[in-house]
DNA sequence: TTCCGACAGTGGGGTCGCAAT
DNA sequence: ATTGCGACCCCACTATCGGAA
């Protein structure tokens, strides 16, 4: 099959806003290419590369050669270049993958460099990623979309599962099985703003547990051999030798577990994330980096034990079998309760004790991948400021032409002026978007560039966020985790906004 | 007919490893 | 030594579509 006709399947769905409009265009794609090219055009077709990925970014793809005027290119050949090109990437010689990058895009036309681009940016944009071209492949293969979901939670990647269900239709979908020590697709929660709504949504009793700060490990155990997967499934385990060794020393030697690692201080209280997230993610000296931040591990679920698939249990059987195969000093603490005070009180504990607040579980939904639905709930407390802006800058896509991105500023009563706490987009609708577009046009000074709009601090905006944390890069040293706009304040003036000296006490 | 679950889009701060400067 | 880039940790929120109620 030719790229171009992959492009122009994109295009179509592009230009259709409804879902099963896409979903038909991906499915008639699906239904004429070949079993060889199946994989690429649904990795093509979903926003990923079959390399997953190839070292080139944005910036590697200014100055790009000219196009070609016939559209010749087959999928084979392209997919077959980009993998030379990671091949490249891998070795170091950033000249050579260039000139791989030029040859790619010198046998593309203008239409297709155009996909390309955006393909190879990782932003395809065509309003269909994963959750479209789960149904499209049901369409195409006639196999119930429930039977794709379930081989791509026990798959972890759907260009396989969607070729293997056009070839093989059902058949070929429940053969899929958990397979040690290769990444299941993690369960994701969804959110609540308190308990009582969380439990609203995953049905009392539910299992209450510690939502730790850390990063998300998968962990699977076959004999003496483990591997260690992050959310997104690439295996970090050279990284975390003492999560290795204690998963050594559990009694079975056949497990899947789900859980967190972080990085805890001598007195049990958390570590900043950035403490945690730079230990996982360093892998020169791990040695002597354990010896200083050592890592802990808590889990809270089991998918496999000694020869059995737990997925399908209601997680209350999970948990039994959890209790069994691990011992309490790594298990996330948790909580059993249909009572709302007792819920509250554990919630109110949890952040006392300096962790991010809970996730709350139904105890009888199965193990399923995405789907941050009702079966997980995450609570975390909130905080806000009155914080001023400072500038704003031109948004992308469906914001194209309004002012987005905001610059935050607290004041500073000492200096006299307001010092910048970073970036929010978030909580915008599209009437304050076209509100404050204008207004800030009004507020306009200073040096404007093509980004950004410089404006005086007059305007006051509510600002929820998670934390406050070290910054390299503010020139307060603080920067705001997770900033969110609440609603404008009209009804108050930049000298009445909250100051660093407030921002500097939310700091731990 | 209305409601609500799932999805995609729009970007945020921070960290590491590596190549080029 | 420093800088820029790519990849990947953590992530919240709104608009929209279409099936459920």
């Amino acid at each position: 099959m030719l790229l171009i006709d992959v492009v122009r399947v994109s295009e179509a769905v592009t230009r259709t806003s409804a879902r099963l409009g896409k979903i038909g265009h991906l499915a008639e794609l699906l239904g004429r290419v070949g079993a060889g090219e199946a994989e690429i055009a649904i990795a093509y077709l979903s926003g990923e590369l079959p390399q997953r990925q190839i070292g080139v970014g944005w910036r590697s793809l200014q100055d790009l050669p000219q196009p070609k005027l016939a559209a010749t290119a087959t999928l084979t050949e392209v997919d077959e270049l980009l993998s030379t090109i990671k091949a490249v990437s891998g070795q170091g010689s950033q000249a050579a993958r260039k000139a791989l990058v030029s040859r790619l895009f010198a046998g593309l036309t203008r239409q297709e460099q155009a996909f390309m681009l955006r393909l190879l940016g990782g932003e395809l944009r065509q309003g269909a990623l994963d959750g479209v071209m789960i149904e499209a492949v049901a369409k195409a293969s006639g196999a119930p979309s429930a039977d794709v979901r379930r081989a791509l939670t026990l798959r972890g990647w759907l260009p396989a599962v969607g070729a293997a269900a056009l070839t093989g239709g059902v058949p070929a979908l429940r053969a899929f099985r958990l397979e040690v020590g290769r990444a299941v697709s993690p369960m994701l929660a969804g959110s609540a703003p308190n308990v009582v709504t969380a439990l609203a949504k995953a049905g009392a009793p539910a299992s209450l547990e510690w939502k730790l700060d850390g990063i998300r490990v998968q962990v699977h155990r076959s004999g003496g051999e483990v591997k260690v997967f992050t959310r997104t499934l690439d295996d970090i385990t050279g990284r975390l030798p003492e999560l290795v060794e204690a998963v050594l020393e559990l009694p079975s030697d056949d497990l899947v577990l789900d859980g967190e690692v972080i990085a805890l201080r001598p007195d049990g209280r958390p570590h900043p994330f950035q403490v945690t997230a730079s230990r996982a993610s360093s892998k020169v000296d791990v040695a002597r980096l354990r010896e200083q931040t050592p890592l802990s591990v808590f889990f809270f679920d089991l998918l496999r034990v000694d020869g059995a698939d737990l997925l399908d249990l209601p997680y209350s059987d999970r948990q039994e079998a959890l209790g069994r195969a691990v011992p309490p000093g790594l298990l996330t603490p948790r909580l059993v309760t249909d009572e709302v005070a007792q819920a509250e009180k554990f919630f109110t504990d949890v952040v006392r004790a300096g962790h991010e607040g809970l996730v709350v579980k139904s105890l009888s939904s199965p193990y399923a991948a995405g789907r941050r639905g009702a079966g997980w709930v995450k609570v975390k407390p909130r905080h806000t400021l009155d914080l001023v802006v400072l500038a704003a800058e031109w948004g992308h896509g469906r914001r194209q032409g309004k002012l987005s991105n905001l610059h935050l500023g607290a004041r500073d009563p000492e200096g006299g002026g307001f010092v910048m706490l970073g970036k929010t987009f978030k909580g915008l609708t599209d009437e304050l978007l076209a509100w404050q577009t204008e207004r800030f046009l009004e507020l306009a000074e200073g040096p404007a560039d093509e980004l950004t709009v410089r404006v005086r601090p007059e305007l006051v905006v509510e600002i929820a966020f998670d934390g406050v944390q070290r910054s390299p890069r503010y020139p307060g040293g603080m920067a705001l985790r997770f900033a969110r706009v609440l609603r404008y304040r009209p009804d108050k003036r930049a000298e009445d906004a909250d100051t660093m000296e407030t921002v500097r006490s939310l700091m731990l």
